[in-house]
DNA sequence: ATTAACAGTATCGACTCGATACCAATTAAA
DNA sequence: TTTAATTGGTATCGAGTCGATACTGTTAAT
């Protein structure tokens, strides 16, 4: 039953994160959710800086994150501002602090710890594995995958070396592509 | 920089165990919280059933691991004793309704669905890269290793084929040593 | 033009969590 | 052996998460 040893270790190790995050946030009097989602506003593109994408990544109702967002925008962590073809939608950027607060957050001591203890490989190893079982996780529940567009089917590299969406129809420069995207499926 | 990549992959695994936890515990009136000691409970040895080595194991505080505890008891999935040599220690024990729930919740049906995409060779890879992550995490940070004897420097095998703790000084049969231990030490 | 779907907010109750204070049992120190 | 410190555990409180429900305003479908 190596299923249940995965899920023990998963389970922890997601405890341990998750009282690594509380003792960095409380320092700046933040709520490890808060962490999360300034962590994913780090890394997500345009396309996905938005209430109901947050909602998608961390797997809450959309009432729970709109408190949380509201939360950030009071303390100036991040500003929103409304789409301006969709004007129901929101977007929601880092603000200075916000950024400076995510750099001196994460990933936290307590991680880098850990890694450094790591060799190259084994840390290489344990990346691959983690995103196998992630993708297996988020496939076999139909979840979204959030992923960067070298792994996404809609992506397209133009003749002259630059990329291009096919899904929004927008060219993207190569820092885009770096960037994790709510409407990423896998090629 | 791996560290970072390994570092949002665990983050997004929490954080849909969690969703899985917490949507399986909620048919049952359970927070994920619940959900995760009872699990604890039903993988820890006898040495290791107590507030403390929960408080420990998830690494809350005593107050709050206090009021879980209440909720379970009340909910009559869990039975308190009182130690025998020492009046200050609570032993936990998961009552009949306890372990039946623990067997129906775990490991969720989102975890199950996963790892049933997964071949065994995928599987062996990711619960070794897992378990490596998760000990360097612990060792690096100083905090207890919650293994099973195998792995565990007190145990000691005897000459007619059975176990014996070093520690606490007290043999062990072979069920015994597949449970984790609170004062375990890795060799 | 009406209806349905969608993005987001507001409010409420149940609950977690840490902090603080507290009690009883054990152990260490004097 | 009395006293002080330590340990395991509980009680209470305030801040905050979270889901459920109901709601507004915008866009898409018919």
């Amino acid at each position: 039953m190596k299923q249940n040893h995965i899920y023990n270790s998963v389970e922890r190790l997601g405890d341990l994160l998750k009282v690594g995050a509380r003792q960095a946030g409380a320092e700046h009097g933040l709520q490890p959710v808060h962490v999360e989602v300034l962590h994913y506003l780090s890394i997500c593109n345009r396309y996905s800086d938005t209430p109901m994408a947050v909602t998608d990544y961390l797997g809450l109702t959309k009432g729970t994150v709109s408190q949380t967002l509201k939360v950030l925008e009071k303390k100036d962590l991040l500003v929103k501002s409304i789409d301006e073809n969709d004007k129901r939608i929101t977007h929601l950027k880092l603000s200075e602090s916000g950024q400076k607060l995510v750099a001196d957050l994460l990933p936290t001591s307590l991680f880098m710890n850990a890694c450094a203890q790591l060799s190259p490989e084994q840390q290489s190893n344990i990346d691959s594995s983690l995103k196998l079982l992630l993708r297996a996780l988020l496939t076999a529940n139909n979840l979204k995958t959030f992923g960067v567009c070298k792994t996404c089917r809609y992506n397209q590299q133009t003749s002259d070396g630059n990329y291009f969406c096919g899904l929004v129809k927008q060219p993207l420069t190569s820092d885009d592509t770096q960037l994790i995207c709510r409407e990423h499926e896998d090629i």
